[in-house]
DNA sequence: CCCCCTATCTATAACAA
DNA sequence: TTTGTTATAGATAGGGG
């Protein structure tokens, strides 16, 4: 597609490198554009260039069309199956679907950090129970040594003789 | 790049629409397996056909790549959103706000999930430890009642003065 | 990094299978 | 849904600002 053909490896020059990058991602993202609208289709690029940096496209947003491909089962991918889309594409436009969605969500977010306010709730009362429970140990220990120190003052009386008893 | 010049908008022969995306995916694909090897970049393609069915690009992987990109800052990231379609502006950006909003949610509730599926094994890890505390602080009270009776038995029978027995 | 230019190479529209 | 053919529209390599 230019002045000479180019064989499909890596560039080596740098400078060429980049421009060849710039260029061609444009030109990617184009055609992923005009795939979007030729066809009603959900388009998501992300692309790290050779510096690393990031640049994305996305119809209607890389976020949606991610999450979307993230949920699905992953046996299927490839494969013919449309049983647990959440956004049929036709749908576009209408925006009762999305909401409900919304609404359905914030609802088991909601949930959810209720559960995990629980859980910590419980967790930091197991805590407190165990440090009590470790005090209570540690102290019927110490009472242990009384015990058996006072044993040895019973056993080895007044007269501090031979009482080598067993 | 056809017999003829085409408008980029939606086209309307579902058969047509149907030959146009096969074709046009493929061409993406393979423009971006070209951009990755030419430019040692990172690519990462989904792509949702007119009937819902997804297609994917990566390279490495689909995977690594959104990984790296949800990693990366928001506020950093150049992005290309989609710029003309056949949908009123005004809805485009309810639109894209709403679906937004839904992946922010659903990651958020992502996190939350998991959030507590970690606090949960805390919780049970805790709840042992507990247990085991407890077993040990009844070990060491039976302890004391042994250590208290000996010392009984260790007082009385030497000399018979004092029992102040209970 | 951007834009411009243009000779050349590539992708693809329409049609057929 | 995919493949092949062919005329043509579109993308781009190399070079210059």
């Amino acid at each position: 597609m230019g002045r000479r053909k180019i064989e499909i490896t890596e560039v080596k020059d740098p400078n060429t490198k980049q421009v060849t990058f710039s260029k061609r991602r444009t030109g990617l993202f184009k055609k992923a554009n005009e795939l979007s609208i030729l066809c009603k289709a959900e388009v998501a690029i992300v692309v790290f260039s050779p510096g690393n940096k990031p640049y994305s496209f996305g119809h209607p947003s890389v976020d949606v069309v991610a999450e979307k491909f993230l949920q699905y089962p992953k046996s299927n991918v490839a494969k013919s199956n449309d049983v647990q889309g959440n956004i049929p594409s036709d749908d576009i436009g209408n925006m009762d679907s999305l909401n409900l969605q919304l609404s359905q969500l914030q609802a088991q977010l909601r949930e959810e950090q209720k559960k995990a306010g629980e859980l910590d709730k419980r967790l930091k009362q197991q805590h407190s129970q165990n440090l009590e429970c470790q005090h209570n140990a540690k102290d019927y220990f110490d009472a242990i040594q009384v015990s058996e120190y006072m044993l040895l003052l019973a056993k080895e009386p007044v007269v501090g003789k031979i009482t080598k008893k067993r």
